[in-house]
DNA sequence: CCGCTCATGTAACAGGTTACATGATTTA
DNA sequence: TAAATCATGTAACCTGTTACATGAGCGG
């Protein structure tokens, strides 16, 4: 099983239900898993039959009633044992990178728009993060931040995640150069 | 189907064998997908079927016969097809990330090694793909390449495997003084 | 003779995706 | 009144992983 500990993961900084945990693995915030909702609910009903959450109804008033999860000790154990357990390799799995790796042999117009596209969305996924790590560290710098605060791991992997779409768009912006001034040259003739 | 494309988009280049393939697919050489040998003679077996790509049996003496394969024109036209289609943004999803995420819950130094041996894999990757770029490139300078060369793709997907993995390194070394840092402090008490 | 590389698979299972279902409340 | 958000799921299906199986030749 390999979800159940990112929402171990996710549930270590506060009690979450179902639908926020859906959120936050959603959209970009959570950077170190993503998941479809469905597969919360599941795992969550399931970690809560193996005792490794809890969770507690909160009634609410023109909201529906929603049920709120935090780790116990047992998932912390658990929790342990994964992190001591080897990490195997992450792997690249990326349609864009397919089509890429057929340029020679496809539309390159189609190409540049996805890459575009693809562009677009790490722009703003640093946005997001960018102003997520402000509010991680509030006043602080990141480096007295990093020394001192008192959590820091959703910090790391969010700096793992401005990373990665920095490096993303870089290469997205610097990939279409390529095929634009190759486009252009194949043009003349 | 996922691997499908990921398979006709290596066998553009040069007519390969399931074993060949899977080499390609698995130590890191192909940085835009990744499969295990067995997902690949089944997914070769599903392509012949469909028609999209067609394989030859090449005798051998002294090693096993083998069967190579080649994109067929219909293979070509469902890749044009799978190009043109818009491709759904790529997810992380990586262990390591999730016990990060856990950082101030759990054993630090459990959390060192693993970052130091994935730092490690990086630079391994790094050297590789070094390699690899200076082997397609040839003579060639980047940019010289990068404009008149005839076959792009598995160049462009490369840079973008090289860039992946620096950051990748970056990150690990950056979290390891982070984390060795905190412990330090930590001690004293 | 042991382990590695070449060469190709089958079968059972775990994990993840897609489609579908329901129902209340707030915002435009 | 239509769309979005909150809130939670079920069921069928597709994809990928793990374990196992086979067999020949080459190098130490």
């Amino acid at each position: 099983m390999a979800l159940r500990h990112a929402v171990l993961a996710a549930l270590l900084e506060e009690e979450l239900s179902g639908y926020q945990l859906a959120k936050a693995f959603d959209v970009g915030v959570a950077n170190f898993w993503y998941a479809r909702p469905q597969q919360l609910y599941a795992e969550l009903t399931r970690l809560e039959e193996d005792g490794l959450v809890a969770g507690r109804d909160v009634p609410q008033d023109s909201r529906p009633n929603k049920r709120l999860f935090h780790v116990t000790e047992a998932g912390l154990t658990e929790l342990e044992t994964f992190t001591a357990a080897s990490a195997k390799p992450a792997f690249v799995r990326d349609d864009l990178l397919v089509k890429v790796q057929a340029a020679d042999h496809v539309d390159i117009s189609d190409l540049i728009a996805q890459l575009t596209e693809r562009a677009q969305i790490a722009q703003a996924k640093i946005d997001l993060f960018g102003t997520l790590l402000r509010r991680l560290r509030d006043d602080r710098t990141e480096e007295e931040f990093l020394r001192h605060g008192d959590r820091v791991g959703p910090y790391l992997t969010c700096l793992r995640g401005v990373a990665f779409e920095r490096e993303n768009l870089n290469w997205c912006t610097r990939t279409i150069t390529v095929l634009e001034e190759r486009r252009r040259i194949h043009a003349r003739y």
